[in-house]
DNA sequence: GCAAATCTTCCGGACAGTCCGAATCATGCC
DNA sequence: GGCATGATTCGGACTGTCCGGAAGATTTGC
């Protein structure tokens, strides 16, 4: 027969102290006398106690927000950026999407909130958040390096949805693109395509640390029967430079986030889909129906939600130590772009 | 001044019924009279009361364990491969000590089992793991493709902490190889070097989808002034292939697995580290004082126990809808075959 | 027809750890 | 001695859940 767990009550009873004491001295009050608090540090030791994270993190809730009780709210935070491009609106609608529905699910709300230019300032941000007892907070992609580093950290808890943020060094969810690419790449292989070409804004593959183009080169350099065509890497979308692209090195497929480029293949004389083939590599900045890769914002924002949701549960605010990074890879759409 | 948020206390009071009928009227049981359930319900509707997702996990948490010494146990899985390379031992060890660490911080205990070969047969460890009580799973890394796909995964949550398992698909916690390799190749750029030869073993590369030499790529196309020296990829270790390489490309620092490449590269004339450098890849695997990326097993191990405790406390088992790949990027450390 | 058994519906106790105001006691100063 | 100050400890209140049991209604058995 095991012996119950201890618990704080029970440790206060075997040292004859009161509970309040007892938790006061584990976690390093001043209010207790430092001999009574080495006192108890050492018989919580002996006797194997184990604070629970739950209990503590519900506690510390309902203490500090006297009143306005915890009500697991989540801040959802964009980004005002008059520069970003409109065609990641479906992107952003679904992550929000899939964001409010895994955090109803699990007993939490979303509230939107907007930052900089149009929206408020960050200090402005950092007091509504507080006043309103808010301590997680999931930010929105940005076209931009968000710095939310003014930001009072030891008081929140926070999911950056896309791959890269320094200021602060966050956890983070996003797709998988090395890996959508590569399986992408493997699919259409199968099918028979040999002459894939990846057409790529500049900006789109720097701000991924290179993984759009550097998937396409590792499976060029994996698979000796497809032919190496170089990738087309520019500043702007530009109708001249990709259809000299397209003349010279003739891909059979091009796999792109520009549908537009369809219109310059078939003014080259490319047939779409009888001949050559088009692969959007993210469907939601589709602006006509297409093939291509889902990379799945709804399923990401759920896990953000369970990412920062286990977060507040264990108690865990500020920048984490040891900052991850959560991916999903993405799902293929058929379309009539490519012929099956 | 805001009217306080309602909680099941002042609801129950509104409606004059006690607590405990709120909270079960709330939460459909049968126990409560469905007239009274439904009156229940629409009050708390327009009351506007939300339940506190926190106080609701740890009650139900607590309720059910009824006052047993652990919340719970977990098993950790090691595939008994005799084929597996021995370095890899010391990663394995600081895998575990980490998951035991952040485990035993969060209330759970872990367990090690071996599986196949001299361990047990799949079928024998989900009677005993179903026996034991057990629900919680953490994969250690295998050499080879692992193979779990016969477990009753509908009563267990997992995670395997390797790149990809396909039987089942389970979320995954590894290391960022690609980033890790891209900083590397980054902060040597900044020291002044100008020629990094990249060293792999086939299986190593292949098993990781190509990412330790699409980085390598990638940092080579994306900054002109660094001399692209075509990678050395061998199915084996090997001398002489080592050296003609060498020879031939004049690499300034090498990057890869095998630390005795320095011998080889000092038969060749390079001095180690005043002329030359050598960088390991994953410092796990050194026989030697060396410098390196540390891929920070310990740290993994913690975060596939918050991941697998997570889905524990959501009461979520079974294969995920959409299984997830979290990183860590690794940890640069200064050593002596590389000059500062 | 009436006691006993069963079912329905609701209630209350116990539980976790935290924060802050209040209580208690010792010390210093005039 | 009286009062202010400081150091230390304590108690109340807070969240929602589960289960044993109370109270009352209904059915069963003879």
């Amino acid at each position: 027969m095991p012996a119950p767990a201890p618990t704080l009550r029970s440790l206060a009873k075997l040292l004859g102290l009161s509970r309040t004491t007892v938790s006061d001295a584990l976690r390093g009050s001043p209010r207790v006398d430092p001999r009574t608090a080495q006192r108890v540090q050492q018989a919580a030791r002996e006797a194997g106690y184990r604070r629970n994270p739950l209990a503590g993190a519900l506690m510390s809730e309902l203490r500090r927000s006297r009143g306005s009780a915890f009500h697991g709210v989540l801040a959802a935070i964009d980004f005002n950026e008059p520069d970003r491009p409109q065609d990641s609106a479906t992107y952003h609608r679904e992550l929000v999407a899939g964001l409010d529905a895994r955090a109803t699910d699990l007993g939490f709300k979303i509230e939107r909130f907007s930052v900089g230019h149009a929206g408020v300032s960050v200090q402005r941000l950092d007091s509504i958040l507080q006043s309103r007892g808010i301590n997680g907070i999931v930010l929105l992609p940005a076209w931009d390096e968000p710095d939310l580093s003014n930001l009072d950290w030891a008081r929140f808890a926070g999911v950056y949805t896309d791959y890269i943020i320094e200021r602060p060094r966050l956890h983070t969810v996003c797709p998988d693109h090395y890996r959508s690419l590569l399986s992408a790449l493997q699919l259409l292989a199968t099918r028979g395509w040999t002459r894939p070409g990846l057409y790529l804004q500049k900006h789109q593959d720097e701000r991924l640390q290179y993984r759009w183009s550097a998937a396409f080169r590792a499976f060029q350099d994996s698979h000796p029967q497809i032919r190496a065509l170089p990738p087309l890497i520019t500043d702007h979308f530009d109708r001249a430079e990709f259809q000299a692209w397209f003349r010279r090195h003739k891909p059979d497929v091009v796999l792109g986030h520009h549908v537009e480029a369809v219109d310059w293949m078939q003014a080259c004389g490319a047939r779409v889909p009888a001949t050559h083939g088009f692969v959007s590599i993210n469907l939601h900045m589709k602006t006509r129906p297409c093939a291509g890769l889902d990379l799945q914002p709804r399923a990401l924002g759920a896990r953000s939600a369970e990412l920062l949701i286990a977060q507040l549960q264990r108690n865990e605010t500020g920048i984490p130590e040891w900052p991850t990074t959560t991916t999903l890879p993405g799902r293929w759409v058929e379309g009539p772009t490519l012929r099956s």
